[in-house]
DNA sequence: CCTTATAACCAGCTCACAAT
DNA sequence: ATTGTGAGCTGGTTATAAGG
């Protein structure tokens, strides 16, 4: 008997963390996976486009983002920053099993979170990221479940945090930035359309030259990247839970071409449509 | 802040066709 | 049935400028 045998195997696949310090941050192609993510900033300032909206953190911000939910860190005005970043899948928070974290603490169902803490908080978190990060790279003994009940310990005092403390709602930057995210939310629910920049821009009353431009600083993408995006989320969501044929799909979730449909999936997910039927 | 416009550039789209 | 490639066209991005 391996005296290691209680750890679990494929920790790597499972958890990951990183600190970085950038002062231009350019995030890989995949903008969303199928892990939770913990994102929290040391230093600086960030605007950060999740789901339908752009918002602005700050040093002593955590954000917690469900999996295959669309982020992206925008252009900042402030390109000094420091940060922290977990990923986890489902399966590394025992906790999650049976949904028993899920009905514990309601605010997990969001698609995210964001926690200004106060500076009582703010050191006991910032220490508990400190630790998990420097376990990741030590890896002494036992360092996967210490990881794993530090990474709990996170939640749970997040979780308490927002019992506690009433998050204020979050402000539009500007008048420009919530008529995007009308847009993306738009895009959000007909994506499965026809979708084109001139068709969007007259139906909200806006030029199609002043839609691109803004769009882009709003979110981060282009309008093509941004459908894109989301479309091959959704495909690649039906490869994993149905049947259904590939050419189907595509059609499915908004694209004429098959041809097309593969190279754009290719290009946003790293692989062929059919891996992810595959791995099932 | 919002809109329109022009123009160069480049990415997306489609199609035909090939390979597996 | 699915994926890949290349050519040619469509159309989005971006910079820039000017005006409401």
């Amino acid at each position: 008997m391996s005296k290691r045998n209680f750890v679990l195997n494929n920790f790597a696949d499972i958890f990951s963390v990183s600190r970085k310090k950038q002062a231009n941050h350019i995030m890989p192609y995949s903008h969303f996976h199928s892990s939770y993510e913990a994102y929290y900033l040391l230093e600086g300032e960030r605007q950060f486009f999740i789901k339908d909206r752009t918002i602005v953190i700050k040093a002593g911000d955590l954000i917690i983002i469900q999996p295959d939910v669309l982020h992206k860190t925008a252009n900042g005005n402030y390109p000094e920053h420091e940060k922290i970043i977990l990923n986890f899948k489902e399966e590394f928070i025992p906790a999650f099993r049976g949904d028993l974290f899920k009905k514990l603490y309601s605010a997990f169902d969001e698609d995210y979170l964001v926690i200004h803490f106060t500076l009582q908080y703010k050191i006991q978190v910032e220490d508990m990221l400190q630790r998990i990060v420097q376990e990741a790279r030590e890896k002494k003994g036992a360092y996967e479940i210490y990881i794993q009940s530090l990474v709990l310990q996170l939640l749970i005092l997040s979780s308490r945090y927002l019992e506690e403390h009433i998050m204020e709602p979050l402000e539009y930057l500007n008048p420009m930035h919530e008529r995007i995210s009308e847009i993306v939310r738009y895009i959000n629910k007909h994506y499965k359309k026809e979708l084109s920049l001139p068709y969007l821009a007259d139906k909200f009353f806006v030029s199609p030259y002043y839609l691109s431009h803004a769009f882009k600083e709003v979110t981060g993408f282009t309008f093509v990247e941004y459908v894109n995006s989301v479309r091959i989320k959704e495909a690649k969501k039906l490869l994993e839970e149905t049947n259904l044929k590939v050419y189907f799909i595509a059609a499915k979730v908004g694209y004429g071409s098959i041809t097309h449909f593969g190279r754009v999936f290719k290009e946003i997910t790293g692989h062929a449509p059919l891996y992810y039927r595959k791995k099932k």
